[in-house]
RNA sequence: GGGGGUGUAGCUCAGUUGGUUAGAGCGCCAGCCUGUCACGUUGGAGGCCGCGGGUUCGAGUCCCGUCACCCUCGCCA
């Protein structure tokens, strides 16, 4: 199936030619075909299987562009016979001889190069391999720790190939999307000044000033904004960026932004932009078309009918608001949620009924208790239209309303949660999205992409019983809603979007504060004292005061979104050299212990003794 | 920090109720083989059963601890 991928990498045009005036090699191992019958060429590659059989050996060679199998029979000089039969599977070769083509009946209509071989004349070993601890040509994976320490190998593979290939390819398209907008790209600081609010940060000693520290980028934010008040206008960069919080499949400690920036925009004009590249990536990654404008939801309205403000909307099983109805009945579950300012929520799973036992429902149960929720009721509807479940006999009098509030008919599954607003959004967030999987409600081939706006400006923090900023304290309040920033802060909606594919935040944005009094107010609600904000963020106060333009931007999760036009699983398998869970690289040995000398240096002393070298 | 999963040959895995000498496929080494393409075939080598402790006459198997990797909650402005 690979090798259908690989006739995608063929460049074209001018890219043949100068491949051509390579010394070593006339064509790669992806190019050759009946058209070329008769040519002499030379190919370099790695060996990826060798067949022996005595009189004649075959090897198959492989190299980035695909696969080519030489041929080594009783017309080879006897010298290159012998070399051949010595080669083993990872040695890199160089072959030379003719193309010729292959004898009726023994081609191969599994390659793109199938219909011919090349005789080979001369064989040179530009340099053995051991053993590799795993061939980068078997059909079984091995386990991750293995591919991670051995990379090199990994990367080998065709479908690592694959993958390393599109991210250039999605890359390659982000950037002509911006240039051909009149984008341009500046690059921004990786040793910055630390930020104490949001991610940790990575922190990289001064030598020169001792005890003061730089930090490494959570995002160029501050940057971007301030190339806006340099009047640069539109702003892109695609921009490594660290966080040191703990790693997740779709979450790397660095990892890559396509971060962008406008001057004298609205909303409207940044999720412009990016609806543009969403269609043209779409068209020329999956060629597919992507129907413009992307559906809008907003933030309630997703925490309502999903809860979650990243839904996965390529299913239904939308939450119905119970409140109301079930909040009736003589349930002490329901009447308690009720009670306590809370609410009744459920999902109806239709013709559910029978596919789910005892234990499914308790596995369930158990996701629901792990999105923080003290239960779950489920009920079923059984042929006659009565509801049967442990809860069943508490429905008096809300039976039937119940029932129709969710559209639920014989063989359905209700699935309902009573507690806080919060917690009934996290327990049937979870729920939605184990039994879309579970029950496969969605094509697995499926791209939905949305826009999710009008984000609260904060949330609640738990830590300091203050307010902590929805997306950073750089977001404007919708312009309506200034005057209640400091009466209601709660209520304030933001100017912020996020880009939403499958379920995924794909990208998030939003307007900024070009003010520095509103910039003002925003920090202090935040907790952030004049003179904190003065001495951390005075450099924006004083830009922001000096003619800032009406700006705002987004920033893409280029690994993310790699990932998705990929179908994959894992955002490691579009990095090249991404790190393990606890942040660690099995290849290099990243993070290690330093030589006191440099320590010294740094004026550093370490408060853990260094563990012991293994 | 919490929950879950995995760890046995270079790789992928099996290993019964605790019981003799821990197996298979691939790979590796050697022989045979002139049309294969996951070549075939014959033979061979290869094991700290993650690590440490415990229970037991006896531990890959049971218990405790620990490490690594993966999934996940918290966390990720």
């Amino acid at each position: 199936m690979f090798e259908a991928l690989f006739r995608q990498r063929e460049p074209a045009g001018p890219g043949l030619a100068e491949r051509r005036t390579l010394v070593l090699r006339t064509h790669t191992c992806g190019e050759l075909r009946s058209s070329d019958l008769g040519s002499e060429v030379a190919l370099c590659g790695w060996v990826d299987r060798v067949r022996d059989h005595k009189g004649v050996i075959f090897i198959d060679l492989r190299d980035r562009w695909g696969r080519t199998q030489l041929v080594v029979g009783p017309e080879s000089p006897p010298a290159v016979l012998a070399a051949a039969r010595a080669v083993r599977a990872e040695w890199v070769i160089r072959a030379r001889g003719a193309v010729g083509a292959r004898p009726a009946g023994t081609t191969n209509p599994k390659l793109v190069t199938g219909e011919i071989e090349v005789v080979v004349r001369e064989l040179d070993v530009l340099n053995e391999a051991e053993t590799p601890a795993f061939q980068p040509g078997a059909t079984e994976l091995p386990g991750e720790e293995v591919r991670l320490k051995h990379r090199w190998l990994d990367l080998r593979r065709p479908a690592m190939q694959d993958n390393m290939f599109l991210r250039s390819r999605i890359v390659k398209i982000m950037r002509d999307h911006f240039d051909e907008l009149g984008f341009i790209d500046v690059e921004t600081p990786m040793l910055g000044r630390s930020t104490p609010e949001g991610a940790r940060d990575y922190l990289v000693p001064s030598r020169l000033d001792h005890g003061s520290f730089f930090a490494l980028p959570q995002s160029p934010q501050l940057y971007k904004q301030l190339l806006m008040m340099a009047g640069f206008d539109r702003y892109v960069q695609v921009a490594k960026c660290f966080r040191d919080e703990d790693l997740r499949a779709d979450r790397q400690p660095e990892f890559t932004q396509l971060d962008v920036e406008m001057s004298f925009v609205e909303a409207d004009d940044v999720i412009g932009v990016i609806e543009g590249l969403v269609k043209r990536t779409a068209r020329e990654i999956l060629g597919i078309d992507v129907p413009l404008p992307l559906p809008r939801l907003t933030w309630d309205e997703c925490m309502e009918r999903f809860g979650h403000d990243a839904p996965d909307l390529r299913f239904g099983l939308e939450i119905v608001d119970l409140t109301a109805i079930a909040g009736e009945s003589d349930f002490r579950v329901f009447r308690g949620a009720v009670e306590s300012g809370g609410r009744i929520r459920g999902v109806r799973v239709p013709g559910a009924a029978a596919k789910f036992s005892r234990k499914d429902l308790d596995e369930l149960t158990a996701v629901a208790v792990e999105g923080g929720a003290k239960g779950l009721v489920w009920l079923k509807v059984e042929a006659d239209g009565s509801w049967v479940g442990p809860v069943a006999k508490n429905l008096t009098g809300v039976a039937d309303p119940l029932k129709a509030a969710l559209g639920c008919e014989p063989g359905d599954l209700a699935l309902i949660v009573a507690d806080s607003f919060d917690v009934t959004c996290k327990a049937l967030h979870m729920l939605r999205k184990r039994l879309g999987a579970a029950l496969g409600l969605y094509d697995r081939d499926a791209m939905h992409f949305s826009w999710v706006v009008d984000f609260p400006m904060f949330a609640a923090d738990v830590e300091t019983g203050g307010w902590a900023s929805m997306h950073h304290p750089f977001t404007a309040p919708r312009p309506a809603d200034v005057e209640i920033l400091e009466a209601d802060p709660a209520a304030c909606r933001a100017v912020a979007y996020d880009l939403v594919i499958n379920g995924s935040e794909a990208g998030g944005g939003t307007i900024r504060i070009h003010d520095s009094a509103t910039q003002e107010k925003v920090f202090k609600l935040l907790g952030i004292s004049a003179e904190t904000a003065r001495e951390r963020f005075g450099f924006l106060l004083d830009a922001l005061r000096s003619g800032a333009p009406p700006h705002g931007g987004i920033a893409l999760g280029i690994d993310r979104w790699v990932m998705l036009f990929g179908k994959l699983d894992s955002i490691r398998d579009v990095i090249a050299f991404p790190k393990t869970q606890k942040a660690s690289d099995l290849m290099t040995g990243a993070p290690s212990t330093v030589d006191t000398k440099q320590l010294v240096e740094l004026g550093i002393r370490t408060v853990v003794p260094p563990p012991k070298p293994a």
